[in-house]
DNA sequence: GGACTATATTGACATACATCGATATATGGT
DNA sequence: ACCATATATCGATGTATGTCAATATAGTCC
């Protein structure tokens, strides 16, 4: 029970020592998948665009100031906003008619540990 | 021509200081389109679970160590290694009849150091 | 050359995703 | 109360993706 895994012990085709082979990294867990909605969120070219114009943005910006900048309606702009939000990215803030937005650097972080402990 | 961004002046709805807006940061370039494609063949959770089990593997491995491990189609295995070498996450080295498979760490590492430029 | 095996490719299919226009919701100002 | 504006949601649509079974390709051994 303790953290060494199950081993698969069949002999392989084609030479490679079996025995190293552990069957719970093949597994889902709760890691892969947080990983992978994260990935996703950043899989798409318009949310980087819009994750890096956010990050170098001395100010948060709000959806109206997005929007002109990327030749896309304002409801797809605000789809990828909620991609972005639901995979914890950003962080969105409502005052008055506005909603202000930031990138939460703890989120990409949190990415770039994902990615390093995979490495 | 300097690095120095074109800036957008016109006066924001929402009170923001729109003279800290850079359009560059928001136009599609190489880098995006590249962080995209990396993300995007991070993004599914199969990949992401073959990718961990390869690292963590002390040896390559080939296609026939990996198929069993998952519970889908050698076809389906076979694709998901196309896209991740595709993406340069990993590479393949056919001795004989068999493909042998590895990580390409520095690839890895690549994807760590554009996710903490964003950040 | 022929039988066998590992991997790659193809065609079909269902589901997910990006996008739009239209509409709904929410807030502020008059 | 009414109107204007910012954002969210909905329905439709085309394209991309993940999956399989079947087939093709390539290498090994007799």
């Amino acid at each position: 029970m303790a953290t060494e895994a199950k081993v698969i012990n069949e002999a392989a085709c084609c030479g490679i020592a079996t025995g190293s082979i552990h069957e719970a990294d093949a597994a889902p867990d709760r890691a892969v998948a947080d990983a992978a909605t994260l990935f996703k969120a950043l899989s798409d070219e318009t949310r980087l665009r819009m994750v890096r114009t956010m990050v170098r943005s001395k100010h948060e910006l709000c959806e109206c100031n997005i929007v002109p900048l990327f030749g896309l309606s304002q409801s797809t702009i605000s789809y990828h906003l909620k991609v972005l939000r639901e995979a914890g990215i950003v962080e969105c803030e409502k005052r008055g008619l506005w909603s202000y937005c930031r990138v939460n650097p703890r989120a990409l972080m949190a990415a770039v540990k994902t990615l390093a402990d995979l490495a």
